[in-house]
DNA sequence: CACATACTGAACCATATGGTTCAGTATGGG
DNA sequence: CCCATACTGAACCATATGGTTCAGTATGTG
């Protein structure tokens, strides 16, 4: 049976944990409106200071967001990764997922045509 | 200061978690090409019946596998979710990315402007 | 019937996740 | 100096994840 090596390194992992926190969503929509401090995000999530630094945390190590202390104050911004990766994985398997029902197509069109050219298996 | 409600229900969650295992995005893109068995995918994937079992549980629960047992064999083929949810989230994000950073230009011009200008605080 | 195949479910395990509290440290303001 | 603010780290907790083994059950096949 054919089976798989090991697969390329990649960000996805990551990346695709990080986004399925809705907190975490959350945070990126705001950082994408304006920079913020770890306070700031914890009012807005109803949530502790330690508890936001860890997601913002999460988020930085998968590259989304980065973050600068000066003074006291952590300020959180959207980092380098715009998850071009992740779009494209996403479109090759839409891609992949419309080929596949296409395919599906053909085969429903060929059992019309031999439904309409009145062939049958066995007289 | 301002804090969010609850936020509206959707499949994200379930979907980027699903994608954020690499073994999960293997099946995915195998389903894309061909039907498969538990047993197939196990094989390939190098894993036991058991471990992949749960992995097209995951899958499913996530809309993205469907499954049919007929006799003892049960057949996964992709599920009715095409990721347009997630696509969009993303596509929105990535407009949101590009929006903030041309905001950013927005400032450096003004800098460089000024700059040019001559113009000065005090004095 | 006997045996192999294909899956299923329970139990277990190590580690990760999403949160908390509590006890710090460092910084800014009066 | 004193106090409040802002964060940080360790510890803890419940639950989830990604895997396994083992013991079934159900289904094909000779």
């Amino acid at each position: 049976m054919v089976q798989y090596g090991h697969p390329a390194p990649t960000h996805l992992d990551a990346s695709f944990a990080a986004l399925s926190d809705v907190t975490r969503r959350g945070v990126l929509e705001q950082l994408g409106r304006a920079d913020a401090s770890i306070t700031e995000l914890a009012g807005k999530f109803r949530m502790t200071l330690t508890g936001m630094k860890k997601h913002v945390s999460v988020l930085e190590q998968a590259g989304l967001v980065t973050t600068e202390k000066v003074g006291r104050v952590r300020t959180c911004r959207l980092g380098a990764r715009r998850l071009e990766e992740e779009a494209a994985w996403i479109e090759r398997y839409r891609e992949l997922w419309a080929a596949r029902f296409d395919a599906l197509d053909v085969v429903v069109d060929e059992l019309m045509k031999e439904k309409r050219d009145g062939r049958q298996k066995r007289s």
